[in-house]
Order: C-alpha cells, then sequence, then structure tokens
DNA sequence: TTGCGTGCAAAGGTTTTGCATGGCA
DNA sequence: TGCCATGCAAAACCTTTGCACGCAA
C-alpha cells in the first residue's frame, strides 16, 4: 500500500468537493449532505464521484472518516493544513455536539507503544478517532 | 421506557441464539456469523427472527451491539453477569487484512480513566475502534 | 383462543461496481 | 495520445417491514 499523496489529475469536480471541506473545516458532511451544499454552490457532482473521490482524500489524509452508526452514512471532515501533526496524536469525538478534539498525550503515547509491543499492533493515529462524550455534553447525557 | 426483561415468548429460536452468545461470552457475533453458526449447530433458524431477537436482548441488556463501521454489519456481544468488565473493551482493525481484533486490557481501562479525569472526556468503547496494522500484515507492509 | 413469534419476500437505505464517455496532462 | 476521471445504471450489501402462518401460554 504505497503512499500516493498527488496522484490524480486535477478536475472541476475534486476541486469543488475540497472546497467545500476547506471552506467550512468545523463541519461533518455525509455524501449526500455534501451532494447538496455542492449543487446549492451550482456545481453538480455525479454521487459516485462524490464517494470515489471521499475515499482519495480520506487516502491521502486530507480529511477524516466518522463511521457513526451502522445503516447511517459515514460523516467525512476536513484534517485541516498541519497533516503530520495529526499523526502523532489521537482524535476525540464527541457524539453529541460532533467536536473533533486532538488529545496529544504522553498516555496516548503509552498506549501506540504498549499495543505495539504486547499486542503486535502498529496504531495509525491519523485513521483513528475515539467516539464518546465531551465535558460540555456530559451533563445533559 | 418501561422495564421488560422478561418479555416474550420462549420459542426454539430466541433460546439457540442466547445459548450462541452463552457459550461464546468472548466472541462477538453479526447477525450473519450467528446464522453459520446456528447451522453448524443444526438449528434453522430465519434471518428475519435472529435481526428481531438481537434487537430485543440489547434491548434487555443481554447483549450488546458495536458498530463496527458504515457498511459493514453490526456486532454483537455477550454481556455477561459483570458489566463493569466489558465496559473496558476495545476494538483494533487492522487496515490491511480487515481483522477486528477485541482487546479487554488494564492498559486500555487506564486510558479511558486518564481520558475521563484529564480531558473530561467519556469514552464509549462499543463506538471505538482503534485503527492500524496488525502483527501478521505489518512484515508485509 | 389470543397474541406474539416466525420467516419468506420485498422494500429501504448506503455504498460499490461495470462500462462507455469525457477530460486532464 | 494515453490514461485517469466521470456518471449513469445496476448491483451489492446490511437491515427493516408487510403479511400470512405457526406456535406458546
Amino acid at each position: 500500500m504505497p503512499e500516493k499523496e498527488t496522484s490524480g489529475y486535477h478536475t472541476r469536480q475534486r476541486a469543488a468537493v475540497l472546497s467545500c471541506f476547506v471552506k467550512h473545516p468545523d463541519t461533518h458532511f455525509t455524501a449526500e449532505s455534501l451532494l447538496d451544499h455542492l449543487k446549492q454552490d451550482g456545481v453538480i457532482v455525479g454521487k459516485t464521484t462524490v464517494y470515489r473521490t471521499l475515499d482519495k482524500l480520506v487516502e491521502t489524509g486530507m480529511i477524516r472518516k466518522f463511521t457513526v452508526g451502522t445503516g447511517d452514512s459515514a460523516c467525512y471532515q476536513y484534517t485541516g493544513e498541519n497533516h503530520s501533526a495529526c499523526s502523532s496524536h489521537f482524535h476525540l469525538k464527541c457524539l453529541i455536539c460532533g467536536t473533533l478534539f486532538h488529545v496529544d498525550c504522553d498516555h496516548l503515547a503509552e498506549l501506540g507503544e504498549h499495543l505495539l509491543a504486547d499486542h503486535g499492533f502498529s496504531v495509525h493515529y491519523s485513521q483513528t478517532i475515539l467516539y464518546g462524550i465531551c465535558s460540555a455534553c456530559r451533563p445533559k447525557s
């Protein structure tokens, strides 16, 4: 599975999709909501193309994929400028408010080492998200 | 939301499904794998019944439902006598071979406590998956 | 007998694939 | 020009629903 950071051509559709994420870095889109959003901007893109573009953007690390529940739609959100920085820490996503937290902490680094040493599992931080409830939302539940 | 712990009739199918979970408390089943498992035991159950029975068992708290990823099958596992032990259960998924490992380990339980104490974040283990490369696939990459 | 349980078939939704066409470099 | 990208339609996939029949109590 080789790294391919600048693979592919530059097309109208791909630019439109990426633009949508960049303009709304704090929003997560489903394939459907992204399609609607593009339509409102006067950009018509096929559903198939959206799915394939999303896959590519996830591969290159520009966006991140969330799977909240089986049967529901997958969610995608912009990773941000500093991809590399995100490869060394964990992400926490609140199931209620949807906020994405970036946590850089020794405990988490230790966890990675432990999983590698004792379980033979090499964690890919950039692809991993911990789901739960954040401090702001906890009282409500 | 009323309590309904002993709702419903006692049927052959329901007994077979529950028996499967009780016999394999450390295994998680999908609807499909459960169906296969029952078939190997000579018990034929309809797919619809399995889904409905699983829903009922989740409602009563006898089993727990995991949502591993969108598009993938939902996983179910026996809750057992001690709910608390099951709440510290992480999932590891290999990005290459797709194998899903479930790991019950003190380190992971500590992580949850740490995130709650120091970051105010309450992790929902049933929705969380750590992605990476498993020991079998690592040499290949 | 009453009413829930069952299971086939069909529908529901999201995502993927086949294939011919279109567009980037 | 070559190859990738696109998009329609259809398929694949997991899950739910409609409906008639079966079975537990």
